[in-house]
DNA sequence: TCTATTGGTTGGAGCGCTCCAATGCTGTAG
DNA sequence: CTACAGCATTGGAGCGCTCCAACCAATAGA
């Protein structure tokens, strides 16, 4: 159970703790002979270097913290893929910690982040105050991600939810829509812009928009079309707020009678996986999960080797993946 | 940036640095006025104790590594999410790295996570070679997830996909059919157990097996089915191999003109969220991720705690869960 | 009165490493 | 033959903490 230390591999190989330190950070001011010679230690010790001690005395983490809201959430698994694959290549460490969508729990593993005193933090889509986030922020660089603030001296990557909306608006209308419904996030984390995205471009089209209340889940999506139906008020075409909650309201309008797209379209939001499947081919919105990701672990890394002191403020561009739930109204099914 | 250390609370509380670490470690043996004082002082500096400091000087780590073949999986996010709430719980931590499902990335993850002397580590199925995952066994308490191994002292956490595949069996003979397909996972990392889970309960019921060569996808699925339609074999029930595979088939079912389960009943297997959406309302077998994630952070953390020194090898008993794919053979769509 | 005992507190060594100033060792110039 | 580079190598201090033996009252027992 007890490891080989850097002085063991000094000793075996019969030079000083100081020299085998350089060979194992590949300095070139060491002569070949003794490189081999402390290698050849260190490979039969089975010897390998101690982060913790090493980032200790160097006063110096290759260690990345990540807060997760959600693990269960697709979405943050994708952005973690992302994180993990530009950390991994820059020669960084990912810890990840959740957060369960609960502030109090969310600061203890932030707390907890801190004190393994990481080079920087990713918080992804953070319920804690902002007044949490800025006091770390003192500390060591942080990128938010999926969270728009205004905090100074922080980073922050987002899909640009507005925009992403209004795609989906312009592609209904287009096809030759005007009643389009837009069921609403609630509480959830990016309805915001979604929303906002759906009522101006509705209005640039000289179009009256139509909110319903609804949530991230296909139970919601479903209970919103059933309402709608309910009220005789069915519109030709819906945007959810989520992929889910659009496969929910599908399977609420073909059970009501409606063909989708036929008597009605439906676009998503997110292009999940669950979008893709062929049973599903959901017309949707994409956000470029991975990019996020990848552009969240580069923003720390630049600020970790002071390569930029000014924040950057990411707002990526989603587009639109036309499937088989959108089509011209009254059209064939 | 610079932190304070206890060194600074100690001077401004006004003790000496050992009792400061005792009160942060929640020493019964500190008179309250001390700590007090000690506590806020900590508050005022916003000191908050450096873990990998403390990691070196106990020789003890509170971190457990967790080594992700493919974070992008669902399956694997569900079991990295009992994982962290019973590590969370116990006062664990979690470092997270993925392999890729590349051996040759999949040992430098390995390497790298060793390199943080992590307590124990957790290997979601792992592709490395036995060796490497029994050369630091020697190191450390190790528990294999979705692989079985008989690697000494290495705990194991498996769902029984034998027995899976048995239930679905079981399930359509009870009723009523005799003509089923399994759509085989090739590769995938289970796929072998619920295969020979079908062959035999098939044998069990004294009919004959039919494995048909496909994969862990819903393009998979769809073309497995298609040549089973080809070649004018459409059985009156199909066993996928997952879920994805069985949404396919039901989707190539629907298009070649057959009702689900009117016509051909389908169960799927791993109950992902997928499963559940009443627009996919999938008859599958259920794999209590979760659960096994708990059990393998127990495992370790039995083990770290030095409460156990015997392998524990989990087997976790699957459960069907019947949704609206599956009916009588010939029975009403 | 003197010695145990107890509970609270402390200084110092040391965890495995990095970093720096200092050392020895060539080889070349003066 | 001394001086001085230039290079490879080294000892020692120190990163922030824990742990242990020692210490210091204050109280209890003889």
């Amino acid at each position: 159970m007890v490891r080989p230390t850097m002085e063991d591999v000094a000793k075996r190989a019969g030079v000083s703790r100081a020299l085998v330190s350089l060979v194992m950070r590949g300095s070139p001011k060491v002569s070949e002979q003794r490189r081999a010679a402390v290698l050849r230690a260190a490979e039969e010790l089975g010897y390998s270097p101690h982060a913790m001690a090493r980032s200790l005395a160097s006063r110096t983490s290759t260690v990345l913290g990540v807060m997760v809201s959600d693990l269960h959430n697709a979405f943050f698994a994708e952005v973690v893929d992302g994180l993990d694959a530009v950390a991994r290549d820059q020669g960084f460490e990912l810890i990840i910690n959740t957060g369960g969508r609960s502030p109090a729990r969310e600061r203890r593993a932030l707390d907890s982040l801190l004190s393994f005193r990481p080079a920087g933090l990713a918080l992804l889509s953070p319920v804690v105050p902002t007044a949490a986030i800025s006091n770390a922020a003192d500390h060591l660089p942080i990128v938010l991600v999926a969270r728009s603030s205004r905090v100074s001296g922080v980073d922050t990557v987002n899909d640009d939810g507005e925009q992403g909306a209004g795609l989906a608006v312009d592609h209904l209308v287009s096809l030759g829509h005007r009643d389009i419904v837009h069921l609403d996030g609630g509480e959830g984390s990016q309805s915001g812009p979604r929303r906002r995205g759906y009522v101006s471009a509705m209005a640039k089209h000289g179009l009256e928009p139509r909110v319903v209340a609804s949530e991230y889940t296909d139970a919601a999506g479903a209970r919103a079309v059933e309402e709608l139906h309910r009220g005789g008020r069915v519109p030709t075409a819906v945007i959810s707020c989520n992929d889910f909650n659009a496969v929910g309201a599908i399977s609420a309008l073909e059970e009501a009678g409606f063909r989708v797209p036929g008597d009605v379209s439906v676009v998503g939001y997110d292009n999940t996986s669950l979008a893709a499947l062929r049973h599903v081919s959901l017309t949707t919105v994409d956000q470029p999960r991975n990019q996020i990701g990848r552009l969240a672990a580069e923003a720390l890394i630049q600020r970790v080797r002071g390569e930029r002191t000014e924040p950057v403020r990411h707002l990526l561009h989603p587009s639109l993946v036309v499937r088989n739930t959108t089509a011209a109204p009254g059209g064939p099914s």
